[in-house]
DNA sequence: TGTACATCAGTGAACGCGCGTTCACTGATGTAC
DNA sequence: TGTACATCAGTGAACGCGCGTTCACTGATGTAC
């Protein structure tokens, strides 16, 4: 039945929103269209009115995820808090709060044009952001320094997530602390 | 109908070595049984003969392409020949015979205990062989210098691959070449 | 060396299952009068 | 303000498709005598 603007407003965010969660935690292939719609609250044919169809959902969703993780990080204002809170045990943990370029990379294989850009985009905003908390005040870091840190910050965390073995987990992440540290 | 033991075993072969290729160029979801033992030129139902399950076949494939690897790089003596091969856009344009970190990291989400076990052997693979190339002569590079290292090279192998702006992904791989240069 | 037969690598029809998508339908919303 | 009705967000049965797996079968291999 039909609802009123403002719910259906909601909805599409309640879906985008268990989409970035979801996406992030089990990979884009790794969830059906019903899990996600169920996860908020309607059925599978309602995808289809907000988004035409799964890769339209996709293509937002990474957004979303973007944007929720920058809002996660916006109080660590610091290089120093920043690399902390990034290269912890808790955000290896938990991939569905946490940052969508370490998530989705290797998820970009046979993704439509709309797909990649929407990564691409995410990509260059996080080196932005990771940018400006390199060096405090005007001064910018350099270019190549900035695509160094984040090469380093997404291949620790993904090797960090695929080992199977807990404490060579830690040390990629240690070890990738320590030097990042030195950088900003 | 039956096959001689010699003929079975170069089958086997076979499919580890389309498997260890295929796997990395679309991802272990990316390629169903079918397509993998037809690449090897047989019938599906041989891969239960050979190996009791697709899983099976993938713990097996994952060791495959880390050595189908570790073989092709053998040449690359130097730490300098080394990056420059790694950080190339042909390793970023080819992950079949690419290194099987980069390409696999991503994917070890959901997979079972024995497939990731074989991904964690991989990685401390690639680490001590990187490590050696690092410092010349007997001396051993610092375990920290090894993890960061090759942190940097997935990560940026991982990001320059999910771009869809091939300029970016460029930027990314001689930004990391330029960094790791002066590490070895 | 020749014959009989057990072995087993490889085949492919058939299975249940979950996927993304379509579309006729429902019924509350929001508008026209 | 009250009534009639067009709109459209949301529903869920049904679709074709491809997946991983099972298993009865085939027939060359390799062995026992």
């Amino acid at each position: 039945m039909r609802v009123s603007k403002e719910k259906a407003a909601e909805n599409r965010e309640k879906i985008l929103d268990e989409a970035a969660r979801l996406f992030r935690e089990r990979g884009l292939l790794g969830v059906g269209v019903d899990e996600l719609t169920e996860a908020a609250g309607l059925s599978y044919g309602s995808l289809y009115s907000h988004f035409g169809s799964k890769d339209g959902l996709v293509a937002e969703a990474v957004r979303h995820a973007s944007a929720d993780f920058a809002l996660r990080m916006k109080d660590k204002k610091s290089w120093g808090a920043f690399l902390a809170q990034y290269l912890s045990p808790e955000h290896r943990d938990h991939p569905g709060q946490g940052c969508s370029v370490a998530t989705l990379a290797c998820d970009m294989r046979g993704q439509s044009k709309s797909v990649r850009r929407a990564f691409t985009e995410n990509v260059k905003g996080a080196l932005e952001r990771i940018g400006a908390r390199m060096v405090p005040g005007e001064k910018r870091a350099r270019e190549d320094d900035i695509l160094v840190a984040v090469s380093t910050l997404v291949g620790a965390m993904v090797m960090a997530r695929g080992v199977d073995d807990p404490v060579l987990s830690d040390r990629i992440l240690a070890a990738a602390k320590a030097r990042l540290r030195a950088a900003g």
